[in-house]
RNA sequence: GGCCCGUUGGUGAAGUGGUUUAACACACAUGCCUUUCACGCAUGCAUUCAUGGGUUCAAAUCCCGUACGGGUCACCA
């Protein structure tokens, strides 16, 4: 049987890495087997659909560089992949389920539901639904039915017994049926609830794995005994633990950059951000960290699924981040820089800044980066802070040393690097210094930083008529 | 509160009864290298695997209890 796996995301416009995450796992298993990697869209909520949030999943999805094999934009016959427009299909098996006498209509309205949870509550108890529908009479149904009362459809759970739920990850869970409430399955507005839908559905779909986030594994138990209920066969389930937030709390907006796109808009590349994510979670068998796909693809292992959850850590990211930079070829690496770097080069030739943008490329943990590094090759008077204060008051010898480095620079006719380093060597032998004596006061007045690229190539680009000027003035 | 799950260093983690005086990577610290930083190299960073007990000649690895953390109990997904 083709191993066939789905992402099912709502489209509440939010792609947060742990989100990410479980789609890398699915995608992962899917391709190892040669599989098929569908897209489901689960926008049974509509208070909470947010428009355009598709086109953002399938942005997310194409920069990961995940082949959608099935999805909404190209159907292969286990269509519509999106779950409000399979409304009839869910209600025609609500309703075969309510024939097997495995569902009941529930006529119960709000105000009763509420009277029931507040009971619940006093006696310090879980809330379960008493089934007192589940006794109507077939004439009271019918009844109700024909004068368009507004009902729901629920499940008919077991009171005695355990259901056993097989995970991938957590081995056998034994959940005791007699807290299986009766849970709703078609709600009053005619759409189904997640639960009913996505069983439905991955049947439907031929979905063999299913990979979802931890939370969902205490449910595991009901999908098992609507899967029975309907005769089916049940998918293999793999149950993944959360990725936690960097500061060991549950991943939120408010705890950052932890969103795919936001990830990506400050310049980490897509790749990288896969790389990381693979490893959040998932360890393989060897010391191997740096993984392209089609390595992560045939190395993945679901045995080695962890069950703890693991903490999203930015530091890790930067550096595979960094890897993935530095290995990008040079007219690649241009391209990608170019749409982080904001600085106004209306007057700057584009030899000048591709020089400029490349001598950085070994120094950058993230996109973004590149506008602080290179801000002082844009403004005329830079500023200078109190450690590089210090250093250029370190030694008396330093102000001979600038006026050495002044009448150096200024000698120089044809402005080129290895001319630029004559000129160093030239101080370092008049002078008699070396080491930081030698290059840190001329970098620090020149560029304004203690730290960046060679030396030449920086003196090379910040020009000859700047340096003079910064060292006299 | 009931139920379910987890717990190896600051972080990701390897490890599934003996070759582990717990790998590897990030971070951090120090040193070397380098005309800086980064890179690279070297060293340091858990005498100990939440904790107490048990099984065993032998336990991070098996069993039980406790603590802590998380999840879940919706006409939300």
């Amino acid at each position: 049987m083709k191993v066939r796996t789905r992402f099912a995301p709502s489209p509440t416009g939010y792609m947060h890495i742990g989100n990410l995450r479980t789609a890398i796992f699915e995608y992962l298993l899917a391709k190892k087997y040669n599989g098929d990697f569908i897209l489901r869209i689960e926008d049974t909520d509509q208070e909470r659909a947010v428009p355009g949030a598709i086109e953002f999943i399938y942005k997310t999805l194409e920069l990961c560089n995940f082949k959608i094999d099935e999805g909404p934009m190209n159907e292969k016959g286990y269509g519509p992949y999106i779950q409000s427009e399979r409304k009839d299909i869910y209600k025609k098996y609500a309703l075969e389920l309510v024939e097997k006498g495995k569902a009941y209509y529930c006529f119960c309205k709000e105000e009763e539901l509420e009277e029931m949870r507040k009971k619940a509550a006093a006696r310090k108890r879980p809330f379960l639904y008493d089934g007192r529908c589940s006794h109507l009479s077939a004439e009271k149904i019918a009844e109700n039915l024909k004068n368009g009362v507004p009902y729901v459809i629920r499940q008919k759970m077991p009171k005695t017994g355990v259901t056993i739920v097989e995970d991938l990850v957590y081995g056998k869970i034994k959940i005791d049926n007699s807290i299986l409430d009766d849970q709703i399955l078609l709600k009053s507005d005619g759409l189904p609830t997640y639960n009913f839908a996505n069983v439905v559905d991955d049947h439907l779909m031929a979905i063999t794995h299913v990979i979802r986030g931890k939370e969902y594994l205490d449910q595991t138990a009901k999908y098992n005994l609507l899967y029975e209920a309907f005769g089916w066969e049940k998918p293999i389930y793999a149950h993944v633990a959360m990725v936690l937030g960097e500061d060991g709390n549950k991943l939120s907006k408010r705890n950052g950059d932890a969103s795919f796109m936001d990830l990506y808009n400050v310049g980490f590349l897509p790749e990288a951000i896969v790389n990381y994510l693979s490893l959040l979670g998932w360890s393989p068998n060897n010391n191997q960290e740096l993984f392209s796909m089609e390595e992560l693809i045939a190395n993945f292992d679901e045995s080695r699924i962890s069950k703890s959850s693991s903490q999203y850590d930015v530091k890790k990211l930067e550096w595979f981040n960094h890897q993935y930079i530095t290995k990008l070829e040079d007219d690649k690496y241009l391209d990608w820089i170019k749409k982080y770097f904001k600085q106004d080069v209306s007057d700057k030739d584009e030899v000048w800044l591709d020089k400029l943008l490349l001598i950085y490329k070994d120094h950058l943990n993230y996109g973004e980066q590149i506008n602080e590094v290179t801000k002082n090759f844009f403004i005329k008077d830079i500023s200078l802070d109190e450690e590089e204060m210090e250093f250029l008051k370190s030694d008396e010898k330093i102000p001979a040393i600038l006026e050495e480095y002044s009448k150096e620079i200024a000698n120089i006719d044809d402005w080129q690097i290895a001319n630029i380093n004559n000129a160093i060597n030239n101080v370092k032998n008049n002078l008699g210094v070396k080491g930081k004596l030698l290059y840190m006061p001329i970098r620090i007045v020149a560029s304004g930083f203690m730290h960046g690229p060679e030396l030449a190539d920086t003196l090379y680009l910040i020009g000859k008529n700047t340096i003079l000027d910064r060292i006299n003035k």
